[in-house]
DNA sequence: GTATCGCTCGATACACTGTATCGCGACCGA
DNA sequence: TCGGTCGCGATACAGTGTATCGAGCGATAC
């Protein structure tokens, strides 16, 4: 069969460049898009134009993907501001907004050691912007702040999705952590609990994240002085 | 066809009794021994010698399977002891017991608002149990401690997670993290990480949630007395 | 005593997941 | 120009959550 006759191969589209960069960001557009969920080797691949399988030449698992995305969020995340207080604080705040940016971050974040380079970064930025204290101190302030951030983080979250789950605004909700909670405490099985919720102050999500850092703070600072 | 050569009809199992008890307890058994990804209804269903769709009378979707799972442990978790310090640091302490006793625990927790009847249990010893402090304080403290244990929580799990997998597979960890880390910070590009490493104190997992949590109540405490 | 209704259960099916395998085609060194 | 190597992606597989639906039972109505 002559040439002409025979059928051109396939067009074969020019491999799209792709490297770890690429992979990681188009993952974190689909998570930011629509959540965690949507995150699968298939719809990454999709995202850049390419077959599942060549992802695997960049990550050995889907569970490296998500690594390479929580690093990534972390250099977005570097303390500022003079003196231990503020540069903990501002750790703490600069956490906070990346996981509002990237609410999927709520999922992983605590769940695995952070051994990155953007995570090891953020750790060295802190670590130098801390002055002189004793290290004997300033490694348990770091690891509490953070420990505290991640579970608030996470807390107020999951408080949004549920919030925006129900379509009640912020007070509704809190008022009354919806029908179903207004039911259970009419029993009158959770007195202290109804009290709270009828007479307790309704903090909205800033001012509880900064209450509690604010207590963090203060018990660190007693060790400090010196 | 007469009787005798007519086959008996198939032999009917008597279909096994069920409960969301059940369901749940066989859910929690399958996480405790293979860890969260062992979940799979197909699998909890197996366990109770029943069909996979005969659980969705009972729940409506995997994800509150989870929360029933969530919910029973908190019928763990009660605080003792006398005055708001030492019930707080029962709280968390309690808490981190389950999380040990059902590490799965440490992916879920803080997630999703826990509402549950244990879990609302639980917030009303606590609220109970703290006595007369003004609720302006109590419920932001309540709320901190929460936060840091779900957090501290978290990072000892994952910690212990990659022990672990160092112990059982020790070549893959001394062909990956370790030297990795180690190859890292003699870069020269994390100094003051480099530092602590290097010259910090070496925690155990119970000295730092202690410290974490003590400096925590410590800063309650300053509120707590004006 | 018999016909019928409704309901419960599980088999089947579907779309989708992460990943192993493998053959084809393109490039590179000789 | 050939042969080997290698990277790519099509295909495959086991497993997932869940929708659908037919069969069989028990209870109900005559």
């Amino acid at each position: 069969m002559v040439v002409w006759e025979r059928p051109e191969p396939p067009e074969r589209p020019a491999p799209a460049p792709l490297s770890r960069e690429r992979i990681v960001r188009a993952a974190i557009r689909l998570a930011d898009a629509d959540g965690l969920d949507a995150v699968s080797l298939r719809k990454v691949a999709a995202e850049l134009g390419v077959g599942p399988m060549r992802l695997y030449g960049y990550i050995a698992t889907k569970e490296e993907l998500l690594d390479l995305m929580v690093d990534a969020v972390h250099a977005e995340i570097r303390p500022t501001g003079d003196g231990w207080r503020e540069v903990l604080r501002s750790l703490a705040e600069a956490t906070r907004r990346a996981a509002h940016r990237h609410e999927w971050l709520a999922d992983l974040i605590g769940g695995r050691p952070q051994l990155g380079p953007d995570s090891l970064a953020a750790s060295e930025a802190v670590l130098a912007a801390m002055g002189d204290i004793d290290l004997d101190t300033v490694v348990p302030a770091v690891a509490a702040v953070n420990a505290y951030v991640v579970g608030a983080v996470r807390r107020e979250i999951a408080e949004r999705r549920a919030e925006r789950a129900s379509g009640m605004d912020q007070r509704q909700w809190q008022a009354s952590y919806g029908p179903y909670l207004r039911r259970t405490l009419a029993t009158g099985r959770f007195p202290a609990l109804a009290r709270v919720v009828h007479d307790g102050p309704h903090l909205d999500a800033d001012e509880t994240f900064r209450a509690g850092l604010d207590f963090l703070l203060d018990g660190i600072a007693a060790r400090v002085v010196g």
